[in-house]
DNA sequence: CTTGACTCTGGACCACGGTCCAGACTTTAG
DNA sequence: CTAAAGTCTGGACCGTGGTCCAGAGTCAAG
């Protein structure tokens, strides 16, 4: 079952094959053997594994959280996969957060400036400028 | 008017002295002046340029956005500051934009997830795990 | 004058997630 | 068999925004 090159498993997952290679040293994915003359070999199981990084990446996991995802999913411990991702909800809805607010910063004054006149009268600049907090 | 040195004027500003340092490596502030010992000194003027590169770092611009808009506010071209507001107002409008995807992504895993159970039923191993796209 | 606090420089190092390179070797298609 | 395409290793490098270090010199208070 180790029937791809790291070139067709880098291409099937879409990924780069330095990135396989980096994953390798960092620990998320080991090829299933090697030919004799040191050739990378994967299979299926490698595949999905690549895909799974993928995917969790996508969902806002670094590869660090996803060192700790594959560990557990091959303990099998649903609970702790449960509160890994509830973890890592409550980190996107803060960063959500954060910069909601600063998007409102942004709004308030890109509203409240004419665009034009002198650079004294731009409400943006002066609040850069502002002599209190923030 | 340089009544500053550089720790007087981080303190002041709320950041590190290699962070001034720092900044001026990167064409964000220089000095005022330098003593014959080659100490800096700092005016009221840094003060004020530090502080409104601290207010935008916290708006979400980058320190190369900044730069740009330390150079547009000493043109007083108001419309461009304004413009810049509104391109990194964009920006963070489709920051967010990801992140609510991502986040919509993972409340869905986690509601489904009963939290228990063997791992062949844990929705969140089985999405990660899915055969088709993303 | 001494002591402690401050500052100077240049360069190394951190996290993060890769990307790219040279020089050698191997595999595959024709 | 040959040539092209693929792969190997180790290490350097990218951007972002700093942080830390050594070793030397300087400033301010007592």
């Amino acid at each position: 079952m180790s029937n791809l090159g790291i070139g067709q498993l880098a291409k099937r997952a879409g990924v780069a094959i330095d990135t396989v290679r980096y994953y390798e040293r960092n620990d998320l994915l080991s090829p299933a053997g090697r030919l004799a003359s040191g050739y990378r070999r994967y299979g299926e199981a490698e595949l999905k594994r690549l895909r799974f990084i993928r995917r969790a990446k996508a969902l806002g996991f670094t590869l660090a959280d996803i060192r700790g995802l594959l560990t557990l999913s091959d303990e099998r411990s649903v609970a702790r996969i449960k509160q890994a991702a509830e973890v890592k909800l409550a980190d996107v809805d803060r960063r959500i957060e954060e910069l909601e607010r600063i998007r409102e910063g942004l709004r308030t004054l890109v509203k409240a400036c004419p665009g034009h006149g002198r650079a004294e009268s731009c409400p943006i600049l002066n609040a850069l400028n502002a002599e209190d907090a923030p």
